[in-house]
DNA sequence: CCTACCTTTGACCAATTGGTTAAACCAAAC
DNA sequence: GTTTGGTTTAACCAATTGGTCAAAGGTAGG
Protein backbone atom coordinates (compact mmCIF):
# COMPACT_ATOMS: atom_id res chain seq x y z
CA UNK A 1 0.00 0.00 0.00
CA UNK A 2 1.78 3.50 -0.94
CA UNK A 3 0.10 4.97 1.37
CA UNK A 4 -3.66 5.26 3.75
CA UNK A 5 -4.67 8.23 2.36
CA UNK A 6 -7.93 6.51 2.34
CA UNK A 7 -8.07 5.19 5.47
CA UNK A 8 -7.73 8.47 7.11
CA UNK A 9 -9.84 9.67 5.18
CA UNK A 10 -12.78 7.29 4.67
CA UNK A 11 -12.75 6.01 8.30
CA UNK A 12 -16.14 5.23 7.85
CA UNK A 13 -16.10 2.75 5.02
CA UNK A 14 -16.00 -1.36 5.58
CA UNK A 15 -12.88 -2.99 5.34
CA UNK A 16 -13.98 -4.80 2.31
CA UNK A 17 -14.72 -1.38 0.62
CA UNK A 18 -11.68 -0.12 1.46
CA UNK A 19 -9.80 -2.96 0.20
CA UNK A 20 -11.47 -2.49 -3.43
CA UNK A 21 -10.92 1.22 -3.43
CA UNK A 22 -6.67 1.04 -1.98
CA UNK A 23 -6.49 -1.94 -4.91
CA UNK A 24 -7.85 0.65 -7.41
CA UNK A 25 -5.81 3.49 -6.50
CA UNK A 26 -2.62 1.17 -6.26
CA UNK A 27 -3.13 0.20 -9.48
CA UNK A 28 -4.01 3.31 -11.05
CA UNK A 29 -1.22 4.86 -9.55
CA UNK A 30 1.27 2.65 -11.35
CA UNK A 31 -0.83 2.98 -14.45
CA UNK A 32 -0.73 6.42 -14.33
CA UNK A 33 2.73 6.94 -13.16
CA UNK A 34 3.87 4.62 -16.09
CA UNK A 35 1.67 5.97 -18.97
CA UNK A 36 0.37 9.15 -18.19
CA UNK A 37 -3.64 10.37 -18.14
CA UNK A 38 -3.73 9.98 -21.54
CA UNK A 39 -2.05 6.97 -22.37
CA UNK A 40 -3.12 5.16 -19.18
CA UNK A 41 -5.95 2.84 -19.99
CA UNK A 42 -9.16 2.42 -17.48
CA UNK A 43 -8.82 -1.43 -18.68
CA UNK A 44 -5.47 -1.82 -17.42
CA UNK A 45 -5.93 -0.62 -14.39
CA UNK A 46 -9.12 -2.69 -13.72
CA UNK A 47 -7.09 -5.83 -14.70
CA UNK A 48 -4.24 -4.72 -12.93
CA UNK A 49 -6.66 -4.10 -9.64
CA UNK A 50 -8.32 -7.35 -10.01
CA UNK A 51 -11.53 -5.97 -10.77
CA UNK A 52 -14.23 -5.69 -13.41
CA UNK A 53 -14.39 -2.26 -15.53
CA UNK A 54 -17.27 -1.33 -14.76
CA UNK A 55 -16.48 -1.33 -10.81
CA UNK A 56 -13.93 1.26 -11.70
CA UNK A 57 -16.71 4.01 -12.65
CA UNK A 58 -18.77 2.60 -9.88
CA UNK A 59 -16.14 3.68 -7.62
CA UNK A 60 -14.74 6.92 -9.67
CA UNK A 61 -17.12 8.18 -12.40
CA UNK A 62 -14.62 9.20 -14.78
CA UNK A 63 -11.12 8.75 -15.82
CA UNK A 64 -10.19 12.49 -15.27
CA UNK A 65 -11.82 12.01 -11.48
CA UNK A 66 -9.84 8.72 -10.70
CA UNK A 67 -7.08 11.01 -12.34
CA UNK A 68 -7.57 13.52 -10.22
CA UNK A 69 -7.23 11.76 -6.56
CA UNK A 70 -4.42 9.98 -8.01
CA UNK A 71 -2.41 13.18 -8.56
CA UNK A 72 -3.66 14.88 -5.22
CA UNK A 73 -2.52 11.94 -3.21
CA UNK A 74 0.97 11.74 -5.15
CA UNK A 75 1.60 15.72 -4.56
CA UNK A 76 0.30 15.76 -1.09
CA UNK A 77 3.16 13.23 -0.66
CA UNK A 78 5.94 15.25 -1.95
CA UNK A 79 4.88 19.10 -1.93
CA UNK A 80 3.55 20.01 1.85
CA UNK A 81 6.73 18.02 2.91
CA UNK A 82 9.34 20.91 1.87
CA UNK A 83 7.11 22.93 4.29
CA UNK A 84 7.15 21.03 6.91
CA UNK A 85 11.22 20.40 6.91
CA UNK A 86 11.51 23.93 5.98
CA UNK A 87 9.59 25.38 8.56
CA UNK A 88 11.37 24.67 11.61
CA UNK A 89 13.08 27.22 13.60
CA UNK A 90 16.71 25.82 13.54
CA UNK A 91 19.64 27.36 11.63
CA UNK A 92 19.86 27.31 7.81
CA UNK A 93 22.53 24.37 7.54
CA UNK A 94 21.03 22.58 9.79
CA UNK A 95 17.61 22.35 7.74
CA UNK A 96 19.34 22.06 4.29
CA UNK A 97 21.16 18.94 6.03
CA UNK A 98 17.96 17.74 7.48
CA UNK A 99 15.79 18.34 4.09
CA UNK A 100 18.10 16.80 2.07
CA UNK A 101 18.18 13.45 4.06
CA UNK A 102 14.49 13.00 4.61
CA UNK A 103 13.68 14.16 0.68
CA UNK A 104 16.48 11.94 -0.74
CA UNK A 105 15.25 8.79 1.18
CA UNK A 106 11.32 9.88 0.46
CA UNK A 107 12.62 9.99 -3.52
CA UNK A 108 14.56 7.08 -2.89
CA UNK A 109 11.05 5.04 -2.35
CA UNK A 110 8.90 7.04 -4.94
CA UNK A 111 11.08 7.82 -7.63
CA UNK A 112 8.10 8.03 -10.33
CA UNK A 113 6.24 10.75 -7.99
CA UNK A 114 7.96 13.31 -9.18
CA UNK A 115 8.69 12.89 -12.84
CA UNK A 116 4.67 11.85 -12.86
CA UNK A 117 3.70 15.38 -11.41
CA UNK A 118 6.14 17.44 -13.65
CA UNK A 119 5.14 15.53 -16.89
CA UNK A 120 1.01 16.00 -16.06
CA UNK A 121 1.60 19.69 -14.83
CA UNK A 122 3.02 20.27 -17.83
CA UNK A 123 0.69 19.25 -19.56
CA UNK A 124 -2.14 20.97 -17.40
CA UNK A 125 -0.58 23.15 -15.41
CA UNK A 126 -4.36 24.20 -14.41
CA UNK A 127 -4.81 20.98 -11.95
CA UNK A 128 -2.23 22.98 -9.69
CA UNK A 129 -4.74 25.84 -9.33
CA UNK A 130 -7.32 23.26 -8.22
CA UNK A 131 -5.69 21.69 -5.63
CA UNK A 132 -4.55 24.48 -4.01
CA UNK A 133 -8.12 26.16 -3.94
CA UNK A 134 -8.69 22.66 -2.50
CA UNK A 135 -6.12 22.49 -0.48
CA UNK A 136 -5.47 25.71 0.83
CA UNK A 137 -2.57 25.22 3.44
CA UNK A 138 -0.14 24.19 0.21
CA UNK A 139 0.80 27.59 -0.35
CA UNK A 140 3.87 28.09 0.57
CA UNK A 141 4.40 31.88 0.25
CA UNK A 142 4.55 32.63 3.73
CA UNK A 143 7.20 30.15 4.40
CA UNK A 144 9.85 31.54 2.07
CA UNK A 145 8.85 35.23 2.75
CA UNK A 146 9.58 33.88 6.50
CA UNK A 147 12.74 31.40 5.55
CA UNK A 148 14.17 34.60 3.78
CA UNK A 149 13.73 36.46 7.08
CA UNK A 150 15.63 33.80 8.46
CA UNK A 151 18.66 33.42 5.84
CA UNK A 152 19.00 37.68 5.57
CA UNK A 153 19.88 37.43 9.28
CA UNK A 154 22.12 34.84 9.08
CA UNK A 155 23.69 36.60 6.36
CA UNK A 156 24.14 39.73 8.52
CA UNK A 157 25.42 37.63 11.31
CA UNK A 158 28.56 36.38 9.43
CA UNK A 159 26.80 32.91 9.19
CA UNK A 160 26.26 32.55 5.28
CA UNK A 161 26.69 33.81 2.61
CA UNK A 162 24.60 35.90 0.68
CA UNK A 163 21.85 34.35 -1.11
CA UNK A 164 17.90 34.62 -1.56
CA UNK A 165 15.08 31.74 -0.42
CA UNK A 166 14.47 31.46 -3.65
CA UNK A 167 17.31 31.07 -5.22
CA UNK A 168 18.64 28.89 -2.00
CA UNK A 169 15.09 26.67 -2.58
CA UNK A 170 15.80 26.11 -6.24
CA UNK A 171 18.78 24.81 -5.78
CA UNK A 172 17.91 22.45 -3.08
CA UNK A 173 15.29 21.29 -5.04
CA UNK A 174 17.05 21.25 -8.04
CA UNK A 175 19.65 19.29 -7.06
CA UNK A 176 17.62 16.28 -4.83
CA UNK A 177 14.95 16.08 -7.52
CA UNK A 178 16.53 16.35 -11.12
CA UNK A 179 18.90 13.47 -10.74
CA UNK A 180 16.28 11.32 -10.14
CA UNK A 181 13.77 13.12 -12.71
CA UNK A 182 16.26 12.84 -15.75
CA UNK A 183 17.53 9.46 -14.31
CA UNK A 184 16.93 7.70 -18.12
CA UNK A 185 18.64 10.65 -19.70
CA UNK A 186 21.74 10.85 -17.24
CA UNK A 187 22.09 7.11 -16.88
CA UNK A 188 22.38 6.72 -20.40
CA UNK A 189 24.39 9.49 -21.36
CA UNK A 190 27.09 9.49 -18.89
CA UNK A 191 26.71 6.42 -17.21
CA UNK A 192 26.27 4.32 -20.59
CA UNK A 193 23.45 2.85 -19.63
CA UNK A 194 24.53 1.18 -16.51
CA UNK A 195 21.71 0.79 -13.78
CA UNK A 196 23.99 -0.60 -10.87
CA UNK A 197 26.33 2.06 -11.44
CA UNK A 198 23.48 4.88 -11.41
CA UNK A 199 22.39 3.57 -7.78
CA UNK A 200 25.35 3.70 -6.46
CA UNK A 201 25.85 7.20 -7.85
CA UNK A 202 22.15 8.42 -6.49
CA UNK A 203 23.56 6.71 -2.74
CA UNK A 204 26.85 8.34 -2.82
CA UNK A 205 25.43 11.75 -3.58
CA UNK A 206 23.15 11.68 -0.77
CA UNK A 207 26.17 12.90 1.13
CA UNK A 208 28.04 14.88 -1.33
CA UNK A 209 24.97 16.90 -2.14
CA UNK A 210 24.58 17.57 1.70
CA UNK A 211 28.11 18.79 1.87
CA UNK A 212 28.11 20.80 -1.51
CA UNK A 213 24.91 22.55 -0.19
CA UNK A 214 26.85 23.70 2.96
CA UNK A 215 29.86 24.44 1.79
CA UNK A 216 28.63 26.72 -0.86
CA UNK A 217 26.84 29.05 1.34
CA UNK A 218 29.12 28.22 4.44
CA UNK A 219 30.60 32.09 4.58
CA UNK B 1 11.14 27.15 -38.21
CA UNK B 2 12.22 25.64 -35.08
CA UNK B 3 15.22 23.79 -36.63
CA UNK B 4 16.56 23.47 -40.21
CA UNK B 5 17.14 20.09 -40.12
CA UNK B 6 15.72 18.74 -42.93
CA UNK B 7 17.13 21.31 -45.22
CA UNK B 8 20.65 19.73 -44.31
CA UNK B 9 19.56 15.93 -44.05
CA UNK B 10 17.22 16.12 -47.56
CA UNK B 11 18.91 18.43 -49.48
CA UNK B 12 17.85 17.32 -52.84
CA UNK B 13 14.10 18.11 -52.01
CA UNK B 14 12.29 20.42 -54.16
CA UNK B 15 11.32 23.70 -52.05
CA UNK B 16 7.38 22.84 -52.37
CA UNK B 17 8.37 19.42 -50.30
CA UNK B 18 10.12 20.66 -48.25
CA UNK B 19 7.87 22.98 -46.97
CA UNK B 20 5.51 20.42 -46.34
CA UNK B 21 7.72 18.41 -44.38
CA UNK B 22 8.72 21.27 -42.14
CA UNK B 23 5.46 22.84 -41.83
CA UNK B 24 4.30 19.37 -40.56
CA UNK B 25 7.58 19.08 -38.05
CA UNK B 26 6.79 22.44 -36.88
CA UNK B 27 2.85 21.45 -36.34
CA UNK B 28 3.93 17.69 -34.91
CA UNK B 29 6.88 19.51 -31.97
CA UNK B 30 4.00 22.07 -31.17
CA UNK B 31 1.75 19.15 -30.74
CA UNK B 32 3.56 16.31 -29.34
CA UNK B 33 5.45 18.83 -27.09
CA UNK B 34 2.33 19.89 -25.43
CA UNK B 35 0.03 16.36 -25.16
CA UNK B 36 2.95 14.02 -24.95
CA UNK B 37 2.99 10.82 -27.82
CA UNK B 38 -0.23 9.66 -26.42
CA UNK B 39 -1.94 12.73 -26.24
CA UNK B 40 -1.08 13.87 -29.40
CA UNK B 41 -4.16 13.78 -32.70
CA UNK B 42 -2.83 13.44 -35.90
CA UNK B 43 -5.40 15.12 -36.96
CA UNK B 44 -4.51 17.76 -34.70
CA UNK B 45 -1.21 18.07 -36.21
CA UNK B 46 -2.51 17.68 -39.93
CA UNK B 47 -4.72 20.80 -38.99
CA UNK B 48 -2.06 23.11 -37.42
CA UNK B 49 -0.22 21.81 -40.51
CA UNK B 50 -2.70 22.99 -42.87
CA UNK B 51 -2.70 19.53 -44.61
CA UNK B 52 -5.02 16.84 -44.95
CA UNK B 53 -4.45 13.99 -42.09
CA UNK B 54 -3.84 11.36 -44.88
CA UNK B 55 -0.79 13.56 -46.31
CA UNK B 56 0.58 13.02 -42.90
CA UNK B 57 0.36 9.51 -43.58
CA UNK B 58 1.91 10.32 -46.80
CA UNK B 59 5.07 11.59 -45.55
CA UNK B 60 5.51 10.15 -42.24
CA UNK B 61 3.69 6.61 -42.91
CA UNK B 62 2.91 6.46 -38.59
CA UNK B 63 2.30 8.07 -35.98
CA UNK B 64 5.30 6.45 -33.81
CA UNK B 65 7.29 7.43 -37.00
CA UNK B 66 6.55 10.78 -36.60
CA UNK B 67 7.04 11.11 -33.37
CA UNK B 68 10.42 9.58 -33.07
CA UNK B 69 11.39 11.76 -35.91
CA UNK B 70 10.31 14.53 -33.86
CA UNK B 71 11.72 13.68 -30.49
CA UNK B 72 15.70 12.65 -32.16
CA UNK B 73 15.39 16.63 -33.56
CA UNK B 74 14.98 17.66 -30.42
CA UNK B 75 16.83 15.67 -28.74
CA UNK B 76 19.98 16.45 -30.93
CA UNK B 77 19.47 19.93 -30.26
CA UNK B 78 19.96 19.68 -26.43
CA UNK B 79 22.14 16.45 -25.62
CA UNK B 80 24.99 16.67 -28.38
CA UNK B 81 25.55 20.49 -27.24
CA UNK B 82 26.82 19.42 -23.71
CA UNK B 83 29.63 18.02 -25.49
CA UNK B 84 30.35 20.29 -27.89
CA UNK B 85 30.32 23.40 -24.80
CA UNK B 86 32.39 20.64 -21.93
CA UNK B 87 35.04 19.52 -24.59
CA UNK B 88 36.87 22.28 -25.44
CA UNK B 89 40.61 22.97 -23.76
CA UNK B 90 39.57 25.61 -21.32
CA UNK B 91 39.74 25.55 -17.56
CA UNK B 92 36.81 23.98 -15.48
CA UNK B 93 35.55 27.37 -14.66
CA UNK B 94 35.49 28.91 -17.85
CA UNK B 95 33.96 26.23 -19.32
CA UNK B 96 31.08 26.10 -16.46
CA UNK B 97 30.52 29.88 -17.05
CA UNK B 98 30.57 29.21 -21.57
CA UNK B 99 28.01 26.41 -20.40
CA UNK B 100 25.88 28.23 -18.47
CA UNK B 101 25.64 31.15 -20.79
CA UNK B 102 25.00 28.90 -23.90
CA UNK B 103 22.70 26.50 -22.22
CA UNK B 104 20.17 28.65 -20.63
CA UNK B 105 20.12 30.76 -23.27
CA UNK B 106 19.19 27.93 -25.51
CA UNK B 107 16.62 26.70 -22.11
CA UNK B 108 15.24 30.68 -22.93
CA UNK B 109 14.59 29.54 -26.79
CA UNK B 110 12.95 26.24 -26.32
CA UNK B 111 11.75 25.70 -22.68
CA UNK B 112 9.59 22.79 -23.42
CA UNK B 113 12.10 20.67 -24.58
CA UNK B 114 13.86 19.22 -21.99
CA UNK B 115 10.54 18.49 -20.37
CA UNK B 116 9.13 17.00 -23.48
CA UNK B 117 12.53 14.52 -23.43
CA UNK B 118 12.42 13.50 -19.79
CA UNK B 119 8.32 12.91 -20.16
CA UNK B 120 8.77 10.49 -23.08
CA UNK B 121 11.72 9.06 -21.63
CA UNK B 122 10.72 8.28 -18.64
CA UNK B 123 7.70 6.88 -20.19
CA UNK B 124 9.88 4.46 -22.86
CA UNK B 125 13.11 4.57 -21.90
CA UNK B 126 13.76 2.36 -25.03
CA UNK B 127 13.64 5.26 -27.54
CA UNK B 128 16.94 6.63 -25.88
CA UNK B 129 18.81 3.44 -26.94
CA UNK B 130 17.77 3.38 -30.27
CA UNK B 131 18.74 7.42 -31.04
CA UNK B 132 22.21 6.26 -29.59
CA UNK B 133 22.62 3.18 -31.67
CA UNK B 134 21.53 5.33 -34.75
CA UNK B 135 23.88 8.12 -33.70
CA UNK B 136 27.18 6.93 -32.68
CA UNK B 137 28.60 9.89 -31.77
CA UNK B 138 26.13 10.97 -29.06
CA UNK B 139 27.77 8.51 -26.31
CA UNK B 140 29.44 11.28 -24.06
CA UNK B 141 31.65 8.45 -21.87
CA UNK B 142 34.81 9.80 -23.38
CA UNK B 143 34.01 13.13 -22.50
CA UNK B 144 33.19 12.46 -18.95
CA UNK B 145 36.30 10.78 -18.65
CA UNK B 146 38.76 13.53 -20.45
CA UNK B 147 36.86 15.82 -18.27
CA UNK B 148 36.99 14.32 -14.49
CA UNK B 149 41.06 13.98 -15.71
CA UNK B 150 41.31 17.76 -16.68
CA UNK B 151 39.13 18.05 -13.06
CA UNK B 152 41.53 15.68 -10.98
CA UNK B 153 44.46 18.04 -12.95
CA UNK B 154 42.73 21.25 -11.41
CA UNK B 155 42.35 20.20 -7.78
CA UNK B 156 45.77 18.45 -7.49
CA UNK B 157 47.03 22.28 -8.85
CA UNK B 158 45.18 23.94 -5.87
CA UNK B 159 42.61 25.87 -8.64
CA UNK B 160 39.53 23.64 -7.42
CA UNK B 161 38.14 21.35 -4.51
CA UNK B 162 37.90 18.26 -4.99
CA UNK B 163 35.02 17.14 -6.97
CA UNK B 164 33.91 14.02 -9.44
CA UNK B 165 33.05 15.03 -13.04
CA UNK B 166 29.99 13.07 -12.99
CA UNK B 167 28.85 14.89 -9.43
CA UNK B 168 29.80 18.37 -11.24
CA UNK B 169 28.30 17.63 -14.83
CA UNK B 170 25.02 16.83 -12.87
CA UNK B 171 25.29 19.68 -10.39
CA UNK B 172 25.50 21.96 -13.55
CA UNK B 173 23.37 20.47 -15.47
CA UNK B 174 20.70 20.18 -12.90
CA UNK B 175 20.71 23.66 -11.68
CA UNK B 176 20.16 24.83 -15.40
CA UNK B 177 17.29 22.75 -16.27
CA UNK B 178 15.17 21.89 -12.99
CA UNK B 179 13.63 25.18 -12.93
CA UNK B 180 12.59 25.57 -16.25
CA UNK B 181 11.05 22.05 -16.73
CA UNK B 182 9.40 21.96 -13.17
CA UNK B 183 8.05 25.29 -13.73
CA UNK B 184 4.46 25.38 -13.09
CA UNK B 185 5.46 23.51 -9.58
CA UNK B 186 7.58 26.08 -8.57
CA UNK B 187 6.17 28.98 -10.20
CA UNK B 188 2.93 28.00 -8.33
CA UNK B 189 4.55 27.15 -5.01
CA UNK B 190 7.11 29.74 -4.39
CA UNK B 191 5.93 32.79 -7.03
CA UNK B 192 2.19 32.59 -6.06
CA UNK B 193 1.60 31.46 -9.94
CA UNK B 194 3.01 34.80 -10.68
CA UNK B 195 4.22 34.50 -14.67
CA UNK B 196 6.43 37.94 -14.76
CA UNK B 197 8.10 37.75 -11.60
CA UNK B 198 8.85 34.10 -12.58
CA UNK B 199 10.30 35.14 -15.73
CA UNK B 200 12.64 38.14 -14.18
CA UNK B 201 13.75 35.16 -11.67
CA UNK B 202 14.70 32.97 -14.48
CA UNK B 203 16.59 36.14 -15.96
CA UNK B 204 18.32 36.60 -12.56
CA UNK B 205 19.16 33.17 -12.22
CA UNK B 206 21.89 33.34 -15.29
CA UNK B 207 24.20 35.22 -13.39
CA UNK B 208 23.48 33.83 -9.87
CA UNK B 209 23.62 30.43 -11.62
CA UNK B 210 27.05 30.87 -12.98
CA UNK B 211 28.70 32.44 -9.84
CA UNK B 212 27.05 29.98 -7.12
CA UNK B 213 28.63 27.20 -9.64
CA UNK B 214 31.99 28.54 -9.91
CA UNK B 215 32.19 30.11 -6.42
CA UNK B 216 30.93 26.63 -4.79
CA UNK B 217 34.27 24.69 -6.55
CA UNK B 218 36.82 27.55 -6.67
CA UNK B 219 39.53 26.55 -3.69
C1' DC C 1 -37.07 -16.43 4.58
C1' DC C 2 -37.16 -12.03 2.71
C1' DT C 3 -36.49 -7.42 1.97
C1' DA C 4 -33.39 -3.64 1.12
C1' DC C 5 -29.20 -1.93 -0.10
C1' DC C 6 -24.69 -1.94 -1.70
C1' DT C 7 -21.29 -4.21 -4.71
C1' DT C 8 -19.84 -6.61 -8.87
C1' DT C 9 -20.31 -8.22 -13.45
C1' DG C 10 -21.00 -9.18 -18.63
C1' DA C 11 -22.75 -7.20 -22.48
C1' DC C 12 -23.20 -3.32 -24.96
C1' DC C 13 -22.69 1.50 -27.16
C1' DA C 14 -21.30 5.79 -29.23
C1' DA C 15 -17.41 8.32 -30.21
C1' DT C 16 -12.78 8.70 -31.29
C1' DT C 17 -8.64 7.50 -33.60
C1' DG C 18 -4.82 5.82 -36.48
C1' DG C 19 -4.54 4.39 -40.79
C1' DT C 20 -6.06 3.17 -45.91
C1' DT C 21 -7.58 3.81 -50.64
C1' DA C 22 -8.94 5.38 -54.88
C1' DA C 23 -9.46 9.26 -57.25
C1' DA C 24 -8.34 14.10 -58.24
C1' DC C 25 -4.72 17.45 -58.89
C1' DC C 26 -0.71 19.54 -60.72
C1' DA C 27 3.73 20.57 -62.64
C1' DA C 28 7.41 19.17 -65.63
C1' DA C 29 9.03 16.41 -69.71
C1' DC C 30 8.25 15.12 -74.16
C1' DG D 1 -1.59 18.53 -75.37
C1' DT D 2 -0.68 14.49 -73.43
C1' DT D 3 1.81 11.55 -70.59
C1' DT D 4 4.09 10.69 -66.25
C1' DG D 5 5.36 11.28 -61.72
C1' DG D 6 4.77 12.76 -57.28
C1' DT D 7 1.34 15.29 -54.20
C1' DT D 8 -3.15 16.18 -52.00
C1' DT D 9 -7.79 15.14 -50.82
C1' DA D 10 -12.45 13.18 -49.36
C1' DA D 11 -14.47 9.26 -47.91
C1' DC D 12 -14.06 5.29 -45.52
C1' DC D 13 -12.74 1.44 -42.12
C1' DA D 14 -11.52 -1.44 -38.24
C1' DA D 15 -10.09 -1.20 -33.73
C1' DT D 16 -9.91 0.91 -29.46
C1' DT D 17 -11.77 3.35 -25.63
C1' DG D 18 -14.38 5.65 -21.98
C1' DG D 19 -18.55 4.99 -20.26
C1' DT D 20 -23.48 2.84 -19.41
C1' DC D 21 -27.01 -0.45 -17.93
C1' DA D 22 -29.68 -3.99 -16.41
C1' DA D 23 -29.18 -7.95 -13.99
C1' DA D 24 -26.84 -10.97 -10.69
C1' DG D 25 -24.49 -11.56 -6.19
C1' DG D 26 -23.95 -10.91 -1.59
C1' DT D 27 -25.00 -9.42 3.20
C1' DA D 28 -27.14 -7.43 7.28
C1' DG D 29 -31.54 -6.56 9.60
C1' DG D 30 -36.25 -7.78 10.36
Amino acid sequence: MWLNYIVNTYSFMTEHEMNTEQKILDAAKDVFQQKGLTGARMQEIADKAGINKALLHYYYRTKDKLFEKVFEIAFSLFIPRVKEMMGSDRPIMEKIAFFVDNYLELLNKHPYIPGFIISELNRNPQILVNIIEKNIQIKQNRLIELLDDQIQKEVKAGIIKPISAKNLMTNVISLCIFPVVARPILQGIIFDNNKKEYDIFLKERKEFVKDYLINSIKA
